[in-house]
RNA sequence: GGGCCGGUAGCUCAGUCCGGCAGAGCGUCUGACUCUUAAUCAGACGGUCGCGCGUUCAAAUCGCGUCCGGCCCGCCA
């Protein structure tokens, strides 16, 4: 793993190759102090990583695991895939990708666990491009008929993909590609049917006491009659619970098709008598998920809080003690709640990757997920400006130019995972500027607002102003969507405004001094003169403007930015015309 | 009831593993720039590190207890 991650790591040198301009961003000028500090205190005893998924690279190689590196994650493709299921496929990235640096081939994969019975109807589904509808929405009939089967053998309530789960599935793809994460989707009713869990399956039945011992360690229910296998009824298609025989080598058993108890629910049983390969059927969750880390030999699984005191502990000792194999590293990941509220598709309070990549760039969400994953975070879409200006300062850090030690060290490390390329003179307009200058939707009026602002400037490459630009999008579907103080609009009509005489006659003023021609600076200046030539408040002046203009008592530099505008345009509408 | 995780400035979070002056950004306030979008510059304010007890020369950090929030101990993420 020696010599790819050094090249990696000297970043200094290999920025420059892009675009030719040589990157010596994170040397920059300011002589920093640190740089030295840190030769000095990395001798001695080992400096603990500042970001986590080092930590956790450094327990998986301390194992010596084989190449390739198996990270997997997992969700049950039930309601909407939203951006929590992306805890699962995001925190496995960052590590696949601190491995990689270091030298290592690493696979990761995300199984849909979609065997699984649909145990009760989803309030939400998200369609083919991620948009959030509710179940009147579909045939729900469709759906409620098919409780109690597996989510493969569900039809598409969108009528689109094979099944419920190639939808769900499709849709957390769908994503993951749209962050630009390589993450490869395994159908777990796929692997059924292709028979990679028969040994495994084949393996729990025959020691079946052993595993009733390890499980009733965990699950009061376990008693002498559980058998750790659930077959699909081959006459109504649900998930059944009672089986009745094995016949090991004919890889099968005997079921009674019965209820299952869901909640409060209770999905009816057919009664069916039947026979059911180990294909027609699965694993429960407590052993389907250690199988799944034999079948696969994964490395390293994240995992939600929510399994860290069940099925994790279970699933260790399974995969120790029934299946005679090492459990592969663990990591617990917090639950982050969304606009203070945990994440609720019943309760609608959820929101999926595609509708943040309207709000966000894609390295700004990713950038969340790079944060501690021990921590419970809130995302709160309402300020939004505040996570994307702490993107900004990680990224100024990663090329040396903030003052802070612990965010630099932070940056070095998981900037390069977070960026889909790293590149010294990107622009970054503020996040509440860009949503300002959504108040157009003319390209060179916003480039000349940036350019005024000095954000840009002759010797901005064009790539830079284009990406600088798409932030503006979507900081503007932000101010529109939260309807806050940023949401200014230049108004296509005549706002429905009236004025005192005086200021009436001021504005005609300013407009014949517009048709005249003058550019920007000159107009501001002379809105000045005619406020005080009419004796009027400057303020109350510059309010008139606004109304006129935004149809909101705030706004721009006004006489600069009528400057940037269309002189017919401003005349006619100082004069309310149109 | 038993267990796990979180709680640090108004907000978002570093710092906690391995004890050493309570930190950053944003916001707020004041001042400056012909008073006007994001600003910029200068400065100020801002804290019972959830709370208590203990260990220690020294505790946000370690131990015990406790409060609040979330989660697990059925199924499932």
């Amino acid at each position: 793993m020696g010599g790819e991650s050094d090249v990696e790591v000297s970043t200094d040198e290999n920025g420059g190759d892009s675009e030719g301009e040589p990157n010596n961003g994170r040397e920059s000028d300011n002589g920093r102090e640190s740089d030295n500090g840190r030769e000095s205190n990395s001798g001695n005893d080992e400096p603990r990583h500042a970001f986590w998924a080092d930590e956790v690279a450094d327990e998986i190689e301390s194992r010596g695991p084989e190449d390739p590196i198996v990270i997997k994650g997992g969700v049950s493709p039930s309601g909407v895939a939203h951006l929590g299921n992306f805890n699962e496929i995001m925190r496995g990235y960052f590590v696949a990708a601190v491995l990689r640096e270091r030298g290592h081939e690493v696979r990761q994969v995300f199984t849909s666990d979609d065997r699984d019975p649909l145990r009760k109807l989803p309030r939400k589904l998200a369609d083919v491009d991620g948009n959030i509808v509710g179940l009147g929405d579909v045939d729900a009939g469709a759906l409620g008929r098919n409780l109690g089967k597996p989510y493969t053998d569900i039809p598409d309530p969108f009528g689109e993909s094979e099944s419920y789960a190639a939808h769900f599935a499709a849709l957390l793809k769908a994503d993951a590609d749209r962050l630009d994460v390589p993450v490869e989707m395994l159908s777990n009713t796929e692997m059924y049917e292709e028979g990679t869990f028969d040994e495994v399956v084949g393996h729990v039945l025959e020691r079946v006491d052993v595993a009733r011992e390890v499980l009733s360690e965990y699950q009061s229910k376990v008693d002498a009659d559980y058998v750790p296998f659930n077959p699909v009824c081959e006459n109504c298609g649900k998930i059944t619970e009672t089986v009745t025989s094995v016949d090991l080598d004919a890889e099968t058993v005997e079921y009674v098709c019965t209820d299952m108890t869901v909640g409060d629910n209770t999905i009816e049983g057919c009664g069916h008598e039947g026979t059911a390969t180990f294909r027609d059927g699965k694993l429960p969750w407590r052993f389907e998920w250690p199988a799944q880390w034999q079948v696969l030999g994964v490395d390293f699984e994240p995992f939600g809080k929510d399994h860290a005191e069940g099925s994790w502990p279970s699933g260790e000792d399974i995969a120790r003690n029934v299946l005679g194999i090492e459990p592969p590293v663990p990591m617990v990941y917090e639950w982050f709640t969304l606009n203070g509220e945990a994440l609720s598709s019943s309760a609608g309070n959820i929101v999926t990757v595609s509708e943040m990549l309207e709000l966000l760039e894609p390295e700004v969400l990713k950038y969340f997920f790079a944060l501690n994953p021990r921590k419970a975070r809130d995302l709160d879409i309402s300020r939004l400006d505040q996570l994307v200006d702490d993107f900004d300062r990680f990224e100024r850090a990663y090329f040396g130019d903030v003052d802070d030690e612990a965010l630099t060290a932070f940056a070095e490390r998981a900037y390069p995972f977070v960026v889909s390329e790293v590149r010294a003179d990107r622009v970054r307009l503020p996040y509440t500027f860009a949503a300002v200058l959504g108040m157009t939707d003319d390209r060179d009026l916003r480039i000349e607002m940036a350019r005024n602002e000095g954000y840009v400037d002759d010797d901005t490459p064009e790539w830079a102003i284009e990406e600088a630009l798409e932030r503006v999008d979507r900081a503007r579907a932000w101010a529109v969507r939260e309807d806050n103080a940023y949401n200014y609009r230049l108004q296509e009509g005549l706002p429905d405004v009236e004025f005192d005489d005086d200021v009436a006659a001021a504005l005609d003023d300013l407009a014949a001094y517009v048709e005249a021609g003058h550019d920007g600076e000159e107009i501001q200046g002379e809105m000045y003169e005619t406020a005080r030539a009419h004796d009027i408040e400057i303020g109350d002046f510059f309010e008139s403007g606004y109304l006129l203009f935004f149809d909101q008592p705030q706004g721009p530099r006004l006489g600069e930015f009528l400057g940037e505008l269309d002189t017919e345009f401003v005349v006619a509408r100082l004069r309310r015309e149109s």
